[in-house]
DNA sequence: TTGTCTTACGCAGATCGTAACTATG
DNA sequence: CATAGTTACGATCTGCGTAAGACAA
């Protein structure tokens, strides 16, 4: 058994059973992947993939067992190499994180300057997706952190820390009629067009509960996966935004009106996951306090050694910032 | 980075850092081994192993990190090959057992000789040892299981699974004056000379246990590992011999009597324990029910996956059998 | 001086790529 | 007929063993 030939298999399995695809994504031959497979296959006594002919069909339920332990040791065997790292130069490496556009947009940039300004040898990767996306992402080990304020939890590979809370804002262009309101209800909410974010972005189920707990149905004309396109559509008139308080910025935004949206709405959390087991360098310790302040060494290590569902009790007792 | 190379520094640090001894128990050179572990030092940028010279000294910090996730992939590997085994030829395996004389020579036997008839391709090793010792095989995986009454809660990466509840036996010689009385009392013992296990043996310390409540000094002038011993020296008139109940044969010891002690002493309880992660085969956990009925594969399989000192939680609504 | 690791060198086996072949859809 | 996997073969690399050298206890 050679961790090549671990390597192979899992990374076969990652291309749907194509040898082929595998092959140039790894850059190297076609037959050497099939041999070393067989090779594998032999020295096992077990079919790992179920052929038709001479494609790959599917994954044997031995073959399921196997790859799973497989891709165990190969993010292991990606653990010694940042140990190795770690201890030859604490300050090079590489951080990787996918998040959503709100993140990447509003919170993460003053982080990511100083972090870089600081840490200049470590190589930061910044990918973007859908809260589902991300967490794939870190679930099999393509990014190091996933930044988002929903679908995390479905993944229970990850450990979940809170960094903030934040709530929404109502944006209309000025003059609107809802800018005269004294106070905005849901209501006065419900009877305009609605722009805001896309379902499974950004907070968006809190926003739906809110209207559904009072029985009304939101008028929602236009969604999007970010603000900005969303303020777009604001000035356009095709509606009333809503979305993060975060994302209204009160020198840019002067042509609209942002009225706080706090008392309508429950609070979100934007959290952080990480793949449990993953080594964590000291630069990593460092960006997470960056971002959070209350996460230090301690209680990220508490809640990464914690088991599955475990994690959440280090949190109670802490008040987290709202943003 | 080969699955040899981490091989060779797992052993190396097994074998105190001498790596003749340990090219001598792979059955390769010696020059061999040093240069993998340079080619991975190498690879990896951080010394492993500190030298003074030529000789490996200690391990360096980054070694111990180092070492330790090797030894996860490497059992890792172990797994994949047990589930391949599995899948190939589910009654072709091997079982390791580690365990106490007592339970060896009085609570196995049965259990033994029906697994080994059932499956007469499983090649079964028994390994006796202290208590301490067989937990310490099981966590090196030297073997599978540990079977014992003490010490395996010391060893935080075992799981353990209660097989039944035992009590304790008085042996005295035909005519002895403690067969006289009408009820036994641990002061009627403390006045005789008393023949036991050696500490850290069989349930010995709930024995010092139940004498020290009462006030009472046992005046112990023989231990021993095995019951067999003991009864030798009973026989010798030693002195008064106590022993787990399961160690009197009414067969071959009619010549000593044997007085019920479980009203004197809290009960022990025998358990097995297994290295957390450990792959099961279908005859392992045969095997278990076999030894104890309650252990069905779902009872296992909880207790295998319940974190770290969470699985006593399910033992808790079962009422373990009494021998 | 003994035990132990390192260096040097050569062989056997393994890996990988190219090219030709074959089966599937 | 195009796509994808297998077989065949040769160049290269790697791992391992022997033998000789170097350093510590």
């Amino acid at each position: 058994m050679k961790l090549q030939q671990l390597r192979y298999i899992w990374e076969v399995t990652r291309h749907n059973l194509n040898v082929s695809a595998t092959a140039q994504s790894l850059f190297t031959s076609q037959p050497g992947i099939s041999k070393q497979i067989r090779l594998l296959e032999d020295e096992l006594g077990v079919e790992i993939f179920a052929r038709s002919g001479k494609h790959l069909t599917r994954v044997t339920p031995a073959g399921q067992a196997i790859i799973e332990l497989a891709g165990q040791v190969l993010r292991l065997t990606e653990n010694i190499k940042e140990v190795a790292q770690e201890h030859s130069d604490e300050r090079r490496g590489s951080l990787s994180i996918a998040t959503t556009h709100t993140q990447a947009r509003y919170a993460l940039p003053p982080v990511i300057r100083d972090f870089t300004r600081k840490y200049p040898d470590v190589a930061l990767h910044m990918q973007q997706g859908t809260p589902k996306q991300i967490a794939q992402m870190v679930s099999d080990g393509q990014a190091d952190f996933a930044i988002a304020t929903e679908s995390l939890e479905l993944f229970n590979d990850l450990v979940l820390l809170p960094c903030y809370r934040w709530n929404r804002c109502v944006l209309v262009p000025r003059g609107h009629p809802l800018a005269q309101l004294e106070t905005l209800t849901l209501e006065a909410l419900a009877a305009h067009p609605l722009v805001t974010y896309v379902f499974g972005f950004t907070g968006r189920s809190q926003l739906d509960d809110a209207f559904r707990a009072r029985g009304l149905t939101p008028n929602v004309v236009l969604t999007a996966a970010d603000a900005d396109v969303i303020k777009t559509y604001v000035r356009l008139g095709m509606g009333v935004g809503i979305v993060a308080h975060m994302a209204v910025d009160p020198e840019q935004d002067t042509d609209l009106v942002a009225l706080d949206a706090g008392h309508l709405f429950e609070s979100s959390t934007t959290k952080i996951g990480i793949r449990r087991g993953t080594f964590m360098r000291s630069y990593m310790y460092d960006f997470l306090q960056r971002f959070a302040s209350h996460l230090d060494r301690d209680l990220v290590d508490a809640a990464m050694t914690a088991g599955p569902r475990h994690e959440q009790g280090l949190f109670e007792s802490i008040t987290l910032p709202v943003r």
